[in-house]
DNA sequence: CTGAAAGCGCTTACAG
DNA sequence: CTGAAAGCGCTTACAG
């Protein structure tokens, strides 16, 4: 027992095979060069021994971690969670765990302070569903780090991305909400200066605009930014009768809210969301929704980030993978 | 640019104040012993140079990598993505970082390959949403790594665990089922051999005991282990009008098969879930189901594994720490 | 209060 | 094909 607890090292092994430490490293590590015989006494050693390599050790000397570190806001939204749970399981298929690193709701930005936890871990790519603060762009270049924006564009830092085309998924739901009779439009974004809330704000605008309309800015909100009642208090009182929200959870939130003050989605006004979370859950479908087909999506990000890390070094610096979206109907618009 | 490429050592640091490295690791480890001149010195070349220290070499040669590891099935399930959100910024607030580890579906335990993996990484601590399997429990203890269960019932094993009144759960779910005028009643749990499912199963069967009736093995059912459609057959064939299952996501997939053979929960069945995941995603209240308050749960996981990590070595090797239940009433029951 | 040395457990050149 | 040495970047005793 106390025995069991001393931990075993590649010296261990070493004495125990009367081979050096180097050859054992060789023969776990499936280099080149050595016999039959060699493996076989390696092998058996440590299984006996209960030998289990330290990655910290192997990682400082090697430079690789075998580690990703993964950015993102919260794991309460069942987009980042149930992507993530797909992105890590691939990664761990291919020999690397996950670290994860969130925000704390500081920003919606990878600032300075996130990066240095990050690379204090010293990973062997990053996979963040935060877009960079303007000024750290140059700084996570300069790391050498493979960093990878899933859900995100971008390309306007020059950074390899693996997105939705946000514009489309915005104007396809505002087209719907126009199609079914609602008039009086209104988005309910999180901050303005993202790119993806932008750009779903932008694709119902076209949508508006196409039928010679427009979003008033006085109907154009940001939860992150403005007290939730205040909101909801503009919709009741301008008569508000179709809403795009830029998530599923906002679009419930305001559905409650509204529930309260007499209005029920789908009869007194139209909402439609963004990633179709309930299916994620397998609930019946409540809302109409934007769904990028997250399964793919993440495949997608997983697959974008082991091509880096195999390092294929062809460097393309500004990579971009773009899906396209499709719209999911509940009984949240008429 | 090139410049910014090559890593800051402590070295560097040194070289540049004309200090030792051992005296700039010293003042950035705030250990007692240095004047204010010195600090400034250091600290200043530390922000010129852009120092981030090496965790990785730090942990190898000071036994504590700062790393907690999260063991679970999958993220998909929002009882366990919410609450780890919750537990991993509360580590994060510490100084610890989660590294993910998932079973990847292999079993509902902790094995060998999986504890091989996870202690190549060093953590820390083990944070684990699955049950240890039962020839792996010696060999987590004796790996001296603190290994707190959460979620599920650790005194079986002599393991600290921070885990809900199962039992109780289960009966609250079942005697609210029989007073809402239901009789024959069903439980769909996940695996047969998993004490939490067991735990809420036996719930159900103190309810049914207490009228005088008992729980059918035939309407006891596993959906990791037997067909699907087999269950929703013999439930349809048998009459059933009240079923409790595991989890939420159990219960929602049950729903959406008996509509589809015409029948709709809260009229001619009811049906209660576990975890009230509705509610994190602030949706509407679609299920009965039994919630455990998880805000307050995480929270207390992380604030048990983290006065584990402080050391307070006072070797608590069987502390446990239950929660209460309690019943949300939604639209699934009449 | 500060420094020189040793060493955590590996892998990487380099010899043989 | 195998081994002895060096070193990854830190922190820990130990001297002074």
């Amino acid at each position: 027992m106390s025995e069991n607890k001393k931990k075993v090292t590649l010296r261990d092994i070493a004495e125990k095979t009367g081979l050096s430490v180097n050859t054992v490293s060789r023969v776990l590590n499936k280099k080149p060069y050595y016999t039959k015989e060699v493996e076989e006494k390696v092998n058996a050693a440590c299984k006996e021994l209960g030998y289990i390599v330290d990655m910290n050790a192997s990682g400082l000397r090697s430079g690789s971690t075998r580690t990703v570190a993964i950015l993102y806001d919260d794991l309460i939204n069942p987009f980042y969670s149930y992507t993530t749970d797909i992105i890590s399981k691939r990664f761990e298929e291919h020999g690397y765990n996950c670290i994860m690193f969130s925000n704390n709701d500081r920003s919606p930005y990878v600032d300075y302070d996130l990066m240095r936890s990050v690379m204090a871990r010293k990973p062997d790519g990053i996979l963040s569903f935060l877009e960079p603060a303007a000024d750290m762009v140059d700084f996570i270049k300069n790391s050498g780090i493979p960093f990878v924006i899933f859900g995100r564009d971008g390309s306007p830092y020059g950074m390899v991305g693996v997105d939705a085309d946000e514009v489309y998924g915005g104007r396809i739901a505002g087209e719907y909400l126009l199609s079914r009779g609602y008039r009086k439009l209104a988005y309910i974004g999180s901050w303005h200066d993202v790119k993806v809330c932008l750009d779903r704000q932008k694709g119902l605008e076209q949508a508006l605009a196409e039928e010679g309309m427009s979003l008033s800015p006085e109907h154009t909100f940001y939860v992150r930014e403005q007290a939730f009642s205040e909101i909801i208090d503009k919709i009741v009182q301008d008569g508000i009768d179709g809403i795009l929200c830029f998530n599923d959870i906002i679009a419930f939130i305001v559905i409650e809210a509204l529930e309260e003050r007499g209005m029920t989605d789908g009869l007194d006004y139209g909402i439609v969301g963004f990633d179709n979370i309930q299916q994620m859950m397998r609930m019946p479908r409540l809302i109409t929704t934007v769904d990028v087909g997250s399964r793919d999506f993440a495949e997608a990000g997983a697959e974008v980030m082991l091509s880096l890390l195999s390092g294929s070094e062809e460097e393309r610096p500004s990579f971009r993978d773009t899906h396209k979206s499709f719209l999911v109907k509940g009984k949240s618009t008429r």
